[in-house]
DNA sequence: ATGGTCGTCCAACGA
């Protein structure tokens, strides 16, 4: 079972991209950030013509978040299950839950933060602490559960492209690292990790100033999963290609391989 | 030379 996850910025803009990546790559789940759509501009039909059910979560041009299966989709739930966080944040179109071939797969766009800080920050984290909550009312560790998106914290200096130059931002200060942490202590494994420890492995790059180039960027598209999961995965990778070429999205692909289930004894 | 780009939709603003 491979299963990826893509923060596409725009859908719409990017539809060509995904639907040739699709075809290519062929995951069985892919989970979706910053689709910019409302639901009904969703474009379920193409979806489905490229072997896909989509179940989306939107609100039109900010944010938005879906999931795209070819092994089914059931118990669909938009936003949280859980106590919602304080703020603006609470009904942005962030969070959708989905149950894909007996895996409970939640797709995340986590809150930009946009300054330590300010209002924006403690928003985001709020939100990454109401994650955990929303996590508890809808599985249990001991279930197989994939959680990937885009965090916008990048966990720890090895994925960023120079930690002075990032501190004092978001997405490494301390808090965040912390709050996201207890998103893992909940029970999950960021797969990458559990297959790499190189620094200077990153899914986004800054659009300006030749970034990706420069390799100048930060892993803050995560793949993480369970303990049952997890211990079938069989390899994790970030596609770079989808970051190259004519317009394509700021973030790349992350996706992992897992091996099938054990017959029963 | 101290910026540099996209997306939303036409004016800035968010990332």
């Amino acid at each position: 079972m491979r299963i990826a996850t893509w923060n596409v910025n725009s859908l719409k803009a990017r539809w060509p991209r995904v639907e040739a990546w699709l075809g290519q790559v062929a995951p069985d789940v892919l989970c979706v950030q910053e689709t910019k759509l409302a639901d009904d501009a969703f474009p379920a039909l193409s979806v489905a013509a490229a072997g896909y059910e989509g179940v989306h979560h939107g609100q039109g041009r900010w944010n938005g978040v879906a999931v795209l299966s070819r092994v089914g989709v059931d118990d669909v739930r938009h936003g949280f299950a859980g106590p919602p966080p304080q703020g603006a944040s609470a009904s942005e179109a962030r969070l959708l839950t989905v149950r894909c071939d007996g895996v409970v797969v939640v797709t995340v766009y986590a809150p930009n933060g946009r300054a330590v800080g300010h209002e924006q920050y403690y928003e985001k984290l709020a939100w990454l602490k109401a994650l955990v909550d929303h996590l508890d009312a809808v599985a249990t560790p001991g279930d197989e559960v994939v959680v990937c998106g885009d965090f916008n914290v990048a966990p720890d200096d090895r994925d960023v492209w120079d930690p002075a130059a990032c501190h004092g931002g978001t997405h490494v200060s301390p808090a965040e690292r912390e709050a996201y942490q207890r998103i893992v202590d909940w029970g999950l494994v960021d797969v990458l990790r559990a297959r790499f420890d190189d620094a200077g492995i990153y899914s986004w790059w800054d659009y300006r100033a030749g970034a990706f180039h420069r390799h100048l960027g930060m892993r803050i598209d995560l793949v993480l999963a369970s303990t049952p999961l997890a211990s079938r995965l069989e390899w994790v990778l970030v596609d770079r290609n989808a970051r190259k070429g004519q317009a394509p999205s700021d973030h790349a692909p992350v996706m992992a391989g897992f091996a099938p289930r054990s017959p029963a004894p």
